[in-house]
RNA sequence: UCCUCGGUAGCUCAACGGUAGAGCAUGCGGCUGUUAACCGCAGGGUUGUAGGUUCGAAUCCUACCCGGGGAGCCA
């Protein structure tokens, strides 16, 4: 059946939506899913999706045949289609073309499928993310991880970065032993990476400079908007750099990131409402402060201030929302039938916005409060991240944490020893820590003694003190998540969305 | 693990102690340029599970299951 269907079968010949504006005035045949179906008499309006776009294919019953007719009046969302057409340049449509259509065949009818136009609940989008990915807020999001990734590989290769793997086996904890996945190896226990980082000094230590970039896992039983047990990691990894090199290395490198994707994914970042200002305002050099500035910033008058007026800008969106429901209400019986309905789904909207306003009013008092109280020392909390980014247009460069809360492996600041020669990159609008690294200790003795003071075992890390033992150098890398990154870029709340199939607590499957 | 909100038609929600209801989706009919099209008609329900209170429970109570939001921890 399907066989019998004229499917492009050379490449050469094959049209797809991403590049229809280069293909004005000629006809040619798109192979896709219809994504959505708008009637009239005599016209059918097919939003046809081929994965690299979308595009509408208008079908007049005056200008095909009744095969094509038929097909076109039996096809249902995601019915998989073959069409055939003049490309034609229309403003008023998204991409600024359409297809006036000559002929549509249908590969598979489909009944029923689950998503419709309509919203759903995030509980029924997870189940069927294997489906909710051709809908087209996935679509912008992945490509735009993708660009990401593209400019990851780019910005490195460009500077003599050799990409090189750090193994998901170990045997080593490299974070607490508390988040480790645990395996059997052949009747001894092993570990999924949280982290290539030892790894990646050894790399660096062959090869200068390197950057890891593949998953990690964390069995951490954190349910937050910022988590996933399974994401993607890039860690580069240098040898002779020290902390500044580092952090100018990292400046540049989201700098990068964000210039690419704003030139290279406006349709994208248009889908997803995305305020290009914000990541205009991307630019170097990107402020910089030490942990105990921050403490101070966090702690001050200013802070609190700043905290009171959010409070104030949500309780007058707050009124206005009820108010507008209120007048909604009144007015509602005077009211056309469609124009009910609209208002419905008005009340549904608000009802919504009402309820996140009045979570976000419960949170920013115990946010004050733990900011209030914060002493150094202790490290950030989410809300003390979000709010010292409340301060600044561009990502924030935090240094030199008191050692206790960093790594044993960071470098102590040689000019106080309490600090660890440490960086967090926080990014804007609240979204927080998407970068975390520093300088490495490099001294044989200070290790062997952070290692006995953790409780690591000494024997799994011989090979790690090896490197300083033969011919040590100051060296340095961070981390970046990806996946906080295309959050951040793409301006998206849940972390979720921006990966193909997350992997949460609870949440396996698909 | 803790705090908090929720589970009603395939989906999104309403009904808040007294006859379970709308929109979307689906099917049929209408409309020749629609943009989440619109208009008319139709089918569609063991109100998460198990108990309890009550003349009467989707609604109140208890336990459990599942999910959302937040905290801790982190990228």
């Amino acid at each position: 059946m399907i066989g019998s269907k004229k499917l492009q079968r050379h490449i050469e010949m094959q049209m797809t939506i991403d590049n229809l504006t280069q293909q004005i005035g000629s006809t040619g045949t798109l192979q896709g899913w219809l994504q959505q179906k708008r009637a009239s008499k005599g016209l059918f309006f097919l939003v046809l999706r081929d994965g690299t776009g979308m595009v509408q294919c208008v079908v007049n019953q005056e200008k095909v045949d009744e095969t094509s007719w038929q097909c076109a009046t039996q096809a249902t969302q995601e019915s998989s289609l073959i069409i055939t057409g003049e490309v034609l340049k229309d403003e008023r449509q998204i991409g600024g073309v359409e297809i006036q259509v000559s002929s549509v065949e249908v590969i598979q009818y489909v009944d029923d499928y689950p998503i419709t136009p309509k919203s759903h609940g995030i509980d029924f989008l997870m189940d069927h993310r294997h489906l909710w990915l051709r809908s087209r807020r996935p679509w912008a999001v992945m490509r735009i991880r993708n660009r990401i990734i593209m400019s990851i590989h780019k910005f490195f290769q460009e500077r003599g970065f050799l990409q090189m793997d750090a193994p998901l086996l170990t045997k080593n904890a490299v974070e607490g032993t508390s988040t480790l996945f645990e395996i059997d190896y052949f009747g001894n226990p092993a570990y999924l990476t949280q982290s290539g980082q030892l790894h990646g000094e050894v790399m660096a230590m062959a090869f200068n400079k390197i950057y890891t970039f593949g998953p990690v896992f964390r069995a951490e039983k954190s349910k937050t908007r910022r988590h996933l047990i399974e994401f993607w990691m890039i860690e580069p990894e240098m040898a002779f750099y020290d902390l500044d090199m580092n952090m100018a290395l990292a400046e540049d490198f989201l700098v990068r990131i964000a210039s690419d994707v704003l030139s290279e994914c406006d349709e994208e970042l248009n889908l997803l409402g995305r305020n290009l200002d914000a990541l205009q305002k991307v630019q170097s050099p990107f402020p910089r402060m030490t942990y105990t500035e921050a403490v101070e910033l966090l702690k001050s008058d200013e802070t609190r201030l700043k905290v009171k007026a959010k409070e104030e800008e949500l309780h007058s969106e707050h009124s206005e929302l009820q108010q507008e429901r209120t007048s909604n209400q009144q007015n509602y019986g005077r009211l056309k039938e469609w124009k009910k309905r609209r208002v419905d789904a008005r009340e549904i909207e608000i009802n919504v916005r009402i309820g996140e306003i009045e979570e976000e009013l419960r949170n920013l008092p115990q946010w004050w409060s733990s900011a209030e109280s914060f002493e150094w020392g202790s490290d950030f909390g989410g809300s003390d991240e979000t709010l010292l980014t409340w301060y600044f247009e561009s990502p924030i460069i935090v240094h030199r944490y008191p050692e206790a809360v960093k790594a044993f492996y960071m470098k102590r600041d040689p000019e106080d020893d309490r600090l660890a020669l440490g960086m967090d990159i926080l990014a804007p609008e609240g979204f927080g820590e998407i970068i975390g690294g520093g300088q490495r200790a490099d001294d044989l003795t200070f290790l062997e003694e952070q290692v006995r003071r953790h409780n690591l075992p000494k024997d799994a890390f011989e090979w790690y003190f090896d490197l300083r033992r033969y011919g040590t150098v100051p060296h340095s890398g961070f981390g970046l998540g990806l996946e906080r990154t295309v959050a951040w870029i793409c301006g998206i709340e849940h972390i979720r969305e921006t990966i193909p199939f997350p992997r949460m607590l609870g949440r396996l499957s698909p």
